[in-house]
Order: structure tokens, then sequence, then C-alpha cells
DNA sequence: CTGTTAGCGCCTTCAG
DNA sequence: CTGAAGGCGCTAACAG
């Protein structure tokens, strides 16, 4: 810097003022331009170390995650804080947990040591977290968890919404006699769907109790056995709605055995919009999106525009409904007759 | 850390010098006790700008890669680095390029800014690739892609060694007429694979040009459409090899279709490991596995290690065979008549 | 075995 | 509109 200052002829402090224009300081046009020539001349870049040990600032944002391989998850969250941080010239430091104890409290320090601006804490699958006490001492987000007494901001899917956008998919359809297949009964994400789902069929005049629920655990092996289930009923529901893409499937996978095609013969909805799944089985699968890359990219932008006091204390991000070809008409006539 | 001095009643050099034990120093054990006192009792932790700008080196690896939300790729690359990285007390600062030109240019210039004291470029699927001169101002190491004269030490999958024993899956269950529908013709992958997939035909006493190739795209259509194909010859292979799992997907579908099941009447083996794909599809697809996590361990190992000089052009890392129960002795009498 | 001293490169009041 | 000076927190010669 010393030397740029040199060869344009003015003090180091002039340089300094003229790269970091903030607005608050009035340097002549002239010198201006003869202090990007000699940077441009020197091939001068500021040192950030220097920077970051004198502005205690790092444009740098600590991302902790649970597990950085986890589709779809992330990667996605991962991929939304990064777009929004490199907009605004930061980079994120990430840490992948495991979900172990230690590793988080480590993590935590080595953030904090390395003076981030911020830290994200990522989980995958919603549920409640507790984090170190240390992340007080810088703004932090949770995304797809939350804590004790909502503690620090968080944000999350919208998973009643959600699960209204799923069933009306069906209903929009014209289907008035759909099954959900339900993911896991204990986890925050079921709940929150399923109590979607039943708002979606009472505003369309549909009782839920007449409709079936039947509870699965995410995997498409029970996408599988559910369907089957279905299949040995005397009335199989024109449209199935399942926890996820997974289950989906599976269902896919019941129906092809037993002839069925879709969706001609039944309509199928799954929940994740999962790639390369939901593109690749035939037909494509029609779900509802998972706004992870948003709620990653909300978290960074809160972050860095530094109002993160200010924020509610949950924020919920819409799960967009992904159409495909997996739903049509229901056919007239379903009715089956039970299989022995 | 001039207060830690002062409560151990020691200078500032003294307390670095116990802190960073390096071994070239001695300071008596009481001194060192009563240093170490003094740190936990103000909660002293060194300030990591602060050292960065004096050492000139961060504990930091940038790593740039294509797309951080491809699976599998990105997040198993990541994560095997960053598990190295974290033994060794290094973080990781990720950049996300989604193949643009001037993002890497400008992600070499910023991690570059930030001192970090290597660079991982990590590309999705194979294939050369052309830095910026940038990077060779840090050890770089290059992960499943290379430089047009190997100017920069890289680490890829061993798919000739991966194909050979995607073949030797069914080669070993007794297998002596298999079809292999390949992926993209003109991928790196592809065509390592292939070879492979000869050498084995050949090392078990089998005519490669007597077995059935046909080129694909990696998609899962492509192994619908091609099984169809198969389907519609007299003599079914007993053995279907695919480009990849989402390939084996397509050709599940299709023998689904045809009422034909695995591993009864036709045995099926894909190529990734792709999760949760390979797992939740029925029977589970014995597959061969990318050593994405394993490439990332390494190249962050060898970055750490200060070695990257004295490296080979060209590390190949081997594709290890899953096997899962999608293989099964052939059928006695798989011949078939044509559908017309 | 321990303390003194001098920066690492930059930002930022405070004077001019 | 520009320059001088001090210091962010730490490390590494160099003395003692």
């Amino acid at each position: 810097m010393a030397d740029v200052g040199r060869l344009a002829g003015v003090s180091p402090t002039t340089v300094s003022f003229v790269i970091n224009a903030d607005g608050t300081q009035t340097i002549s046009p002239a010198t201006q331009q003869r202090v990007f020539d000699a940077v441009e001349q020197l091939g001068y870049r500021p040192n950030r170390a220097a920077q970051n040990l004198r502005t205690q600032q790092t444009s740098t944002i600590g991302v902790i995650t649970d597990e950085i391989a986890v589709e779809p998850f992330a990667g996605q969250v991962i991929a939304g804080a990064h777009d929004e941080a490199w907009s605004q010239g930061s980079m994120l430091l990430v840490v992948n947990t495991m979900r172990s104890r230690p590793v988080i409290e480590a993590a935590v320090e080595d953030l904090l040591d390395r003076q981030v601006d911020a830290i994200i804490f990522a989980s995958a699958g919603t549920r409640r977290v507790t984090l170190p006490a240390a992340v007080a001492r810088v703004p932090t987000v949770l995304v797809s968890c939350f804590t004790a007494g909502n503690t620090i901001p968080c944000v999350l899917p919208d998973e009643v919404a959600g699960g209204r956008a799923a069933t009306q998919l069906l209903l929009d359809a014209g289907h008035t006699r759909v099954a959900y297949l339900t993911g896991a009964p204990g986890a925050w994400a079921t709940r929150g769907r399923l109590r979607g789902h039943r708002e979606a069929l009472a505003a369309a005049g549909l009782d839920p109790r007449e409709q079936v629920v039947v509870p699965g655990n995410y995997h498409a092996d029970s996408g599988y056995e559910l369907t089957r289930g279905l299949l040995r009923t005397p009335h199989l529901p024109t449209g199935i709605l399942c926890g996820n893409d997974r289950m989906a499937l599976g269902a896919y996978l019941a129906l092809a055995e037993a002839g069925l095609r879709i969706p001609e013969d039944v309509s199928v909805v799954g929940y994740d919009d999962q790639d390369p799944l939901v593109t690749e089985i035939r037909p494509p699968l029609s779900t509802v999106r998972l706004p992870f890359y948003e709620m990653g990219r909300w978290a960074a932008g809160r972050l860095l525009s530094g109002t993160t006091d200010r924020l509610p204390p949950r924020t919920y991000l819409t799960c967009p409904p992904s159409p495909r070809r997996s739903v049509g008409p229901p056919r007239i006539i379903p009715v089956r007759t039970p299989t022995l």
C-alpha cells in the first residue's frame, strides 16, 4: 500500500481512502485516478488478514451443519447462503458436525476465534436443538431448527401450507377420495403437513374423517407396503399423497406391480422435490418443494444486513408446489374388488 | 494476551511460547502451569486475525466447486476435505461457481486475498478444466478434473478398475451373457468404465465382441428404453450393467413392466452408489461407488502435509464394488421369444 | 529460561 | 482535500 502511494505520489492514507471509498471522504477525481492506476500497475491487492485485524470483521459467515452430504438439504442451504454471501463480498466457512456435540462446541469456538461475522446453524430435518451459549456472541440464525424458548431467530419451511399445497394438487385435478401416506408420525414436518392436508380437505368441503390417512416412515418401503395395503381395499382412492418423494417411489412400484398406471388409474403426489428422483421416474412426480435454498439465502441475507435483533422468533418460508405429470383427473370408476 | 501475562506474572512473549509450544522453546513447567491457569481464568483465546497477519497463514483451505448442491458429488468431496482439515485444525472456505468463468476467476483472487493455505478445485463429472494462472501462487489439487498438460496434480476415480469391478459383480455370480448399457459416449468416465468392462470380460475368458454394448446417456430414460430394446431381442442377457444408478432405475422399471423379476430373472448392476436411490429401490441395487469422499480427503491431506510438489500428475482412487441384492445367479433358460 | 522490541498491513482519528 | 501517527493482537529475533 505504501508502494502504491509512492507511485501515485500520495500517502498511504489517501490510498486507503480511495480504495475503501465510503462516501465520508472526498478525494479529487484526479488523485483517485492516479491511485487506481498505481494499484493496477502494481497489481496491488489489500491484505485481508490485516483488514480483519483492524476492522474486527472478516466478511465471513460460519455455517454449521449436521451433515453436508445429505440431500436434499445442506447442499442447498449452503448454496443459498453462499449465493447471498457472495453477492455481498462475503464467504462461507463450513463445518460438518455429524451431530456430534463436542464437534458442535468446538466448531462454535473455532468460528468465533476466526472472527466470523455471523453464524448459520442448519439441521437436516426440522427439530429442536440446543446450542452452546457462546453463539450469542455473534449474530446467529437457525435454519430448519429452533431452540427451546425461541431464543434464537430461525427460519423454517411452512409445512402446513406445504401440506395444503400438496393436497391441493390432487383437489384441483378433481379428486375427492385421496389417501395420505404420512411420513414418520413423530416428526415436526409430518405433523405440519398432516394439518395442512386436513385444512385443504376441509376448505374443499370434504370431511377429513372420511379420507384415509395411514402412518409411514419416509422410506420407500413404507410407501410400497402402504400402497399395497390400499390396493387390498374395496375402494381404492383416486389420488395418493405421500409423506415424501421416496415413499412416492414405493407407491410407484406397488402400483406398477398391480398393473395400474399413473396418472391414468391413480394420481400420486410426493413431497421434497428431491432431485434426481422426481425427474427421473416415469411419469415425473408432482410434488412440493422444500425451500432449502431460500432458507439459506434468507439467513445469510438477514445476517449480512445486521438486522437479526429485530427478527421475529420464527420465520416461515413457503413450500411451493411443483406439478409434474403424476397427477391427472380421477378415474370415473376406480372401484376394485379386493384381491383375495 | 498481555492480561494473561500480567496475571501469570510473565511477559506476553512467554505466554505466546507456552501456547504455541513448538518444541524449540523451553519453558519451565511451573511457568507453563501459571500461564495455563491464567488463560483458563481469563477465558483467553488467541485472535486468529492477528495470528494470520503475523504468520501469513490461516489454517484455511479454499474449495472451489462447480455446484455444491449436486449429488453424488460436491457434498461428499467437501465432507471428505472437511474431515481431514478439521482433524488438523483447518477449515474450509467454499465457493460455488456454477461453472461461471468470471466467478471462478474472482473466487481464486478472493481466496488468495484471504490468504488460504491451499486450494481444492472440484468439478462435477470428470473433465478437463483450465484454471486462472493465479492458482499457482498457492498449493492446489484438482479433484475429479485435470488440466491440459497435467500442470496441476489431480486425483481421479479409477474408472477402468471400476468398470472391471462392476462387471466382475456379474461374472462372479456366474453370468456369461451380459449387456452393457453405457452412459454418454463422450464422457471420460464412460470410456474408462467401458474399457474396464472389456478387460474383465476378457480376463474371464469371454470375448467382448460377443457381448452387447449399447450407448445411453446417464438418464433413467435411456436405461428404460435400452432395456426395452433388450427385451425385444431373442436372447435376453442374464445380466445388465448400467452406466449409472439412474439408468439402472430405468432398467428396473422396464423389467417390472415386462413382468421380469430382479434378480431371479435378470441381474442388474449400476454405478455411482447414489443414495438414497440405491438403497430405496427394491431390490437394493448392486453398484460401484465413486470415491468422492476419499478424493476430497486425499486432496486436503496432501495439501495440509505440504507435499504437493512431489505429487504424481495424476492419482487414481479405487471405486469399490457395493454388492447388494440385485445380482443373483443367471437363469438357466433366459431365452425369450421376441414380443414383436 | 524469560523479557524487550519491532513489525505484519491496514484503518482512522486528528491536524493541517 | 491530504498526511502523520497510533494501534489492532500476535510472533520472532535478539538480548539478557
